[in-house]
DNA sequence: CTGAAAGCGCTTACAG
DNA sequence: CTGAAAGCGCTTACAG
């Protein structure tokens, strides 16, 4: 019923060999046969097959999004936008992503994704933390993969990071320069490399202006080892808050704990950012609604998912290429959650 | 490489079409022999290749799942999560759900999601509000489909309906139970057929307890004639407090909208829910992390996906059921912004 | 209850 | 530059 390759060759009057010739752009094809051929391609509007391509081409097509799932069904949007922008970028190349969730106690036995079960997909993103027994799948069977927004320490795999460390750098050099002198961090678990780096960035820049004395890290840093969210944020900064009312700035781990940061800062009686002024990481949605809009450090998604599906699609078609790291760069972001001090 | 069909034949000492019988569940097969199949399929990890069973049945496996992008970017979790619900009752079937957006000017002949260019779904579920070109494009290629959380007048199609009428007339009732006499809607367009529907609960609810005089509705609600946001929740409630003071409830078209009247509220110095009163629809995530914590009408997100596949896949394999409308019912969730009045 | 054979719609050496 | 043929890994009448 549907047009087939042998519709098209019987109308062109050429055997079907040519018509996919013409199909997959290769070999010697007479400019005029081709010519004919695309032409009739376009009047029948002739699709060809996906699955008869697959079967013969031993391709499927196909690259998996795993994600955790507590990412995806949390406030959090961040994945779901670079989930977004690997679909934008595949549709160039007729690729589908399929996307799924693993969860946390992960048996590659019993909860590897189906499309991994039945070898359906030519290669797979990671979206942020995931189980490492899955890693270590992917990686005993040859199955090309891409991190992203993670790593596994000691272990060279492709990956797409966000510049993490610079963008935390300078957005606590702007507390600086806003004339802040207690400035806080407040974040969640350190597995997520992410977080670290953003830690590193922070102390980094407190140590560049000579803020850093002795027990500074101590004293205004609110860690919990725990998945970042509002709740840990709003906690984090009444507790450091009581202790220390001088706090007149907070770098927060991401933007989820920064809105959290925001209602605990209020909750106490003081303004933002009068009184303290507080920046986030990652720039979700939500950010530019909160009252006052938060500061943040400004992550392109979209762009994180073309990137790393383009790096997913060179290591599916060129095997032998070494594996990776391509770092995403930030911006500061500065709305109305870190004015200057003097004028608010 | 990988093992086939035919490395279970051999093994078995039977021919491939035995294999391929017990395989799928039919035709007479003699139960030892069944038996012994079975567990060498065990043994070896015999996964069928998907393009070849495709390629055979002539079906996809695939079910397309189209949003609108502005659904998709937007701080809008609603459609993810039915989209993860439709996953998790995929996966028993082993069908792959295959995401996309399209934009507002959509035009079927440049814009058609890849998969529908190429045949390449069995079936796709629209979710919210999406180009009537698109729905018309697929009643007339008879490709089975279901709407999800919309309709449109005069067609009768496969629906997925959440039941907003019930759901906000128990809100409002719930409000008026409560002691609240001056109560508002604050919405956005009415193109989307829920948001009339919430609208149509309120004003009824209002009605039965004889709250609806003359201009009450004109005097109370704030409707724009654009997509919910933030944004507009808090313009509508500022503009409706400063003209009617009085108000001291409002109910609004859904969460997004609410988290905006609560901003508003709190800026022009009342409190909630001690001053006023509000109700949102939804349950989105943020929901549960504003101050105060947003009473609201819940939606079973992931259900609705769940039942989207269900009718979907239904249809898919039997053409001829007539079309149906399946109504997800919700539940009235009192957090803190809508306590009754005289316990603030 | 089971096997031989045709067919699904493509691609890809291999001849010519 | 083009065609005939084999093959990708399954399913499905059809015999027996």
């Amino acid at each position: 019923m549907a047009t087939t390759i042998k519709d098209i060759a019987r109308k062109a009057g050429v055997s079907i060999s040519t018509v996919s010739l013409v199909l997959n752009r290769r070999g010697y094809v007479a400019d005029e046969t081709r010519e004919r051929i695309l032409s009739i391609i376009e009047e029948m509007d002739y699709k060809p097959l996906h699955s008869a391509r697959k079967l013969a081409t031993q391709k499927t097509g196909n690259i998996g999004y795993i994600l955790w799932e507590g990412h995806f069904s949390e406030v959090e949007m961040f994945y779901s936008q670079v989930f977004l922008g690997m679909e934008y970028a595949a549709r160039k190349n007729d690729y589908y992503i399929l996307l799924t969730t693993v969860n946390d106690h992960f048996d590659p036995r019993q909860d590897l994704p189906r499309f991994l079960q039945y070898n359906d997909v030519d290669g797979v993103a990671l979206a942020g933390r995931v189980p490492l027994d899955l890693i270590h799948y992917l990686d005993k069977h040859a199955i090309p993969f891409v991190l992203v927004d993670y790593e596994v320490p000691g272990k060279n795999y492709n990956t797409i990071k966000i510049d993490n460390y610079n963008g935390a750098f300078r957005a606590v050099e702007s507390l600086i320069e806003q004339g802040r002198k207690y400035i806080s961090f407040v974040g969640g678990t350190f597995i997520h490399p992410s977080i670290k780096e953003r830690y590193r960035g922070y102390k980094d820049a407190l140590e560049k202006h000579g803020l850093l004395n002795n027990s500074y890290l101590e004293t205004y840093s609110y860690c919990e080892d725990v998945e970042t969210s509002r709740a840990i944020g709003e906690k984090g900064i009444k507790k450091l808050l009581k202790s220390r009312p001088e706090i007149d700035g907070v770098f927060c781990c991401n933007d989820t704990t920064a809105l959290g940061v925001l209602s605990g800062i209020q909750s106490m009686g003081k303004t933002i950012p009068g009184d303290v002024a507080v920046i986030g990481f990652d720039d979700i949605p939500p950010a530019e609604f909160s009252s006052p809009k938060l500061s943040t450090v400004s992550v392109p998604k979209l762009d994180i998912g073309k990137e790393a599906y383009k790096l997913l699609y060179e290591r599916i078609h060129n095997p032998n290429i070494m594996p990776q790291t391509r770092t995403i760069s930030v911006d500061l972001v500065i709305r109305e959650s870190s004015q200057t001090k003097n004028k608010p």
